[in-house]
RNA sequence: GGUGGGAUACCCAAGUGGCCAAAGGGGGCAGACUGUAAAUCUGCUGCGGUAACGCUUCACAGGUUCGAAUCCUGUUCCCACCA
């Protein structure tokens, strides 16, 4: 391999350098390079948005580095009172490490494990005196800090901004200081926080490290960054069901980006896959991605499953079966409504109704629209679905 | 410390005594259309009931009233402005 292609490598999918020469200069001296990555340890469900990062980290090591993964435990307990979006709460110690766990355990899903090693950044700042805080925000000037997009746009709103967040980027920083880190990742928004890094680096008399930035993966929606909280996303721990079929739902102009972040396509792949046809590469995406995070089996039959239900309008092979008699409540002869109650598949009858008059509800196939309509008892079974994705069997 | 403003369903937001289970938008769900989608169009969107209707819900706790999301009292939380 030489520095060039890595070089590449590197870049490819990346939205900024900064900068590639230095890059090149670190990459030309052989040795392994400590990258490092920040890990939030107050939410652990993991997204394909987070698996942009791991991948490019991912990368790294497949190409011979170090993955440095920094939990930021301390300021994990500190919180952030005002955040964007949802404000983050103190946590305890045991929450951390308990959310550490599940995040580490997930991220392993994408990261070589033995090539990684941990840090925890109480480690430095737990010991660390006022003087030496007060210190470090020497460096720092408020107008230097209203640079960044959202304290600015906040500023202009009169929304709150406390003084923690601003003080997150210098200690963000810092822990590339303590690391000695030769590369930072993270995505777009961590944009400014890995740039205060490199200037702590500098102050320090260290050299200062290459930010690469990744571009925030769209999510579900097509239009926002994938995030928990918009609800537009897709997780780690989400079953192979629903990993593809979320997967599926996506726009078709927003899966190229998910070719490039998550299984690292160049662009000349990209270009020639986008000559084909865009279901069938959809599909190999989910496929993909279902059996990097399950496995291919379970992933190959996901897809057959797929193509079953939602291309030839079959029922699945695998649903949940109730037999006759655990269904008619206490009469003998049940209305449509009451099974489909009673199965508890469905978050109320009330919405079970609704079903039924929209003409979502099928009997073997055939559409029932009458709610009261009795059910006669079964011979041979039957399957009866409601909306897209309900299925199940009645046994006699 | 002072002065104002606010808390409404998944989210934003209207409503200031009955016609309010609560406008509108977003989201979600369903149907049509398709290549799975997206886009578009249509419908639905608290729970129970075939229905009439009943029940729970408008920060929390009380009160006034035949009747409260709306009025009064207290409590909690949030925000802005001035210092």
């Amino acid at each position: 391999m030489s520095v060039a292609t890595d070089l590449q490598t590197i870049r490819n999918g990346a939205d900024a350098v900064i900068s590639e020469e230095e890059l090149e200069s670190k990459l030309s001296r052989g040795r392994p390079l400590r990258v490092k990555l920040g890990v939030d340890p107050t939410r652990p469900d993991l997204t394909l948005g987070h698996a942009v990062v791991f991948r490019k980290l991912r990368q790294f090591q497949d190409l011979g580095h170090e993955a440095h993964l920094v939990i930021g435990d301390f300021t994990a307990r500190i919180g952030d009172p005002s955040g964007r979006s949802s404000l983050r709460p103190r946590l305890t110690r045991e929450e951390v490490e308990s959310n550490a766990a599940t995040y580490l355990e997930q991220a392993f899903r994408i990261l070589d494990k033995a090539g990684t090693v941990i840090h925890r950044n109480s480690r430095w700042f737990e010991r660390m005196t006022f003087e030496e805080v007060l210190v470090l925000t020497r460096k720092m000037t408020v107008a230097r800090m209203l640079e960044r997009d959202d304290f600015a746009k906040r500023y202009a709103d009169n929304s709150p901004i406390s003084i923690v967040e601003f003080l997150y980027p210098l200690v963000q920083g810092h822990d590339s200081v303590e690391l000695e880190a030769d590369v930072e990742l993270g995505g777009r928004d961590q944009l400014f926080n890995m740039l205060v890094g490199r200037q702590l680096q500098k102050d320090a008399g260290r050299e200062e490290q290459v930010v690469i930035c990744m571009p925030l993966l769209v999510g579900t929606d097509g239009i926002q960054k994938m995030s928990k909280s918009l609800g537009n996303y897709i997780a780690f721990n989400d079953s192979p069901k629903d990993m593809f079929g979320k997967i599926m739902s996506i726009g078709d102009e927003v899966m190229w980006d998910y070719h490039l972040l998550l299984l690292n396509k160049t662009p000349l792949e990209i270009e020639s896959m986008k000559r084909e046809h865009p279901m069938e590469m959809k599909k190999q995406l989910a496929e993909t991605l279902t059996g990097r995070f399950h496995s291919p089996e379970i992933a190959r039959r996901e897809r057959q499953n797929f193509e079953q239900v939602f291309s030839r309008h079959e029922s699945p092979d695998d649903m949940p079966a109730f037999r006759w008699s655990d269904l008619k409540e206490t009469d003998d002869d049940p209305t449509l409504l009451q099974v489909l109650g009673a199965v508890k598949l469905l978050p109320s009858k009330k919405e079970a109704r609704r079903l039924i008059q929209q003409g979502a509800v099928k009997i073997d196939g055939e559409k029932a629209t009458a709610p009261d309509l009795h059910l006669p008892r079964p011979q041979n079974g039957c399957v009866i679905q409601a909306g897209k994705r309900v299925f199940f069997r009645v046994t006699p």
